[in-house]
DNA sequence: GCCTGCTTTCTAATCGTTTAGGTTTAGGTT
DNA sequence: AACCTAAACCTAAACGATTAGAAAGCAGGC
């Protein structure tokens, strides 16, 4: 097409004002039903498609909100966006998601590069599963854009921002007693970097059980990836001298893989040769050999909840601003959230 | 924030005019170093950061794609968005996804109001893995949307329409050869709707090949998620009088989900009882229980394919604008491309 | 002193919408 | 006839950036 139709082609072909036009299309009042039909037909006739960066430049209210995640191969993720997604859409709002560690490594530099990202396109509001930095949150807030924390903590001193916490804590405790009952003694926690919050809650946890029980634990730190993990894994257990340990704990979905795929390689059989448990229930654990024995966050109603705060808080803006208040987002205490983790037992423990 | 400051707030504060802190803040030329520095520096004590709607609807370059999926827990899209993503980044755009089947199910109407949205957000381009309704080629056409089809056919009248497709046929005859070497007579493929259009490309391949190696093929249609595969295949075993098959194919992802769990409700082990193949190669494939022979596309690749040819066609729209000519994307013959897909044994197959 | 050419800067129009505030019109009341 | 009301519509000013086209400043050459 040579040119494409603007708003006011469809005010030229209909002899109506750009405001009547304008009122038809977005079923507004003011506009007689005669009008409203030669409005939409002529837009139809014309392929007129509305412009969004016009629109939104114009109209303060912003509707699309970001997921901000590390590494979508994460099953994690994916349940968690589907429950955000379910709770957006009836509020007529939209959800993108902005991966930050795209190639597979988190930088500082790329987390401010996001952030910058997503309030230069004025982003309505934020459900993060990293822990932003301090400086960064603080940036947001300036510019009015209300932030979820979920899965990951916000930084200490954001003691306002809202946050739906797993009881990692307690589950792992619960993944550690159940260890025990199998009479393992020697544990080993593959774990992702504590850049991710939830790392220090769940290596406490299995400390702390392992202790109680009288078991020892090593902690085996990798990237976040499947192939640091198996990489980080199989190097550990070729140090000479090193023994197999009794029970492996993966610390989420990637690190699982990359776990299983060193035992492969090595011919090592679970759960007779080591046991294995993983964190992250997803939908493969049940079909894999053995079925998984998993830590169970059920992240999809983690994203509902999420959600759901957001939407309020960002209702809540959408008031305040029709009254001629500031924006800023209320957060109140109860959004500030934590939720348990249950342990699902199939057979990869050795049950 | 109180009022978010804009680039003539960085110009009062500098005394300069909007022009050149335009020009000093996207490093273009026309700015002494002196003035540079200046803006750089009250830009980022003010807090400023540029209006991405305002700098869109100036500007006519668009700079965002959007893949198209149905069903992101497909692992294919996973793969191939990892491909398309490694391309655009180098060349400065930046993929969203859009999904079409967000709540399970594919209808038309949905199809129309993506296709509707990406219009309004004047997308740069688009690479689809759907077949697109030839009214949806025809309006991204007329608003020079170019578009490039992965895996999915174009619709049949758009002739000129980049695609990359893989030879479903013969990958699918190569599955149906190794099934027959077995010797298993009995062939049962578990299919998603036809409205992807691979499905009917890979029936032909495996008709072909049964009727070629005197096997019997039944083909088995479900809804494109686990669920109804679960559901679809095990009302199938249950009607009186049927037969358990002795092979197996899952028709993508999710449908083998389906088909493992239905057959582990039943206590059927494969592959001795029955054979199980599935196309679309991932990461679980090989730690699932027995270790699962599948038919694999490379996707990753396919979408580093669909990439570089849709970067190439947005090239040459820029281009030719800069010369003054309408941006009507131009399409080469070598942009309809067939890439081969593999068999990967493994041993769910009976190897 | 005038002209030329170069760099740096400015002015003002423009992109395509929405909307505050005002005006017209039709119809009803008194 | 004079006045009022509400619905339907219009005019024109935003929103916040980019960018032609004009202009100012400066150096060097004649």
């Amino acid at each position: 097409m040579a040119k494409k139709p603007t708003l006011r082609d469809v005010s030229e072909a209909t002899g109506l004002s750009s405001y009547t036009v304008s009122r038809a299309l977005s079923n507004g009042p003011d506009v007689s039903a005669a009008s409203r039909k030669l409005v939409l037909k002529a837009a139809r006739e014309l392929g007129y498609v509305p412009n969004r960066a016009a629109q939104e430049l114009r109209k303060k209210s912003r509707s699309s909100v970001a997921v901000i995640t590390a590494s979508t191969s994460n099953y994690y993720y994916l349940d968690l966006m589907k429950g955000v997604q379910r709770v957006l859409r009836v509020s007529g709002r939209n959800a993108v998601v902005a991966d930050i560690a795209a190639e597979g490594v988190y930088t500082p530099e790329v987390e401010d590069a996001i952030v910058q990202d997503l309030i230069q396109s004025r982003t309505a509001g934020i459900i993060t599963t990293l822990t932003l930095s301090s400086e960064n949150v603080k940036l947001l807030e300036s510019w009015d854009i209300p932030v979820v924390f979920v899965d990951s903590a916000p930084p200490e001193d954001a003691t306002q921002v809202p946050s739906i916490l797993t009881d990692n804590y307690a589950a792992s405790m619960k993944a550690g007693a159940h260890l025990a009952r199998h009479g393992y003694t020697d544990w080993l926690f593959l774990a992702y970097p504590g850049r991710w919050s939830t790392r220090a809650e769940r290596e406490r946890g299995l400390q702390e059980a392992a202790t109680k029980h009288g078991a020892a634990l090593r902690v085996l730190e990798t990237e976040n990836d499947s192939d640091s993990a198996c990489k980080t894994l199989s190097s550990y257990l070729n140090t000479p001298g090193r023994t197999l340990p009794r029970a492996i704990i993966a610390g989420n979905n990637p690190l699982l893989h990359g776990v299983l795929t060193a035992l492969k390689q090595r011919e090592i059989v679970v759960p007779t040769q080591v046991a294995l448990m993983a964190f992250d229930e997803f939908a493969w654990a049940p079909l894999l050999d053995p079925p998984l024995t998993v830590v169970d966050e059920d992240s999809e109603s983690i994203g509902v909840l999420a959600a759901q705060t957001l939407t309020r808080i960002l209702d809540g803006q959408l008031e305040a601003e029709r009254r001629g208040d500031p924006p800023v987002p209320s957060y109140r205490p109860e959004d500030r959230r934590e939720v348990n983790a249950d342990l699902i037992v199939r057979q990869s423990c050795g049950c």
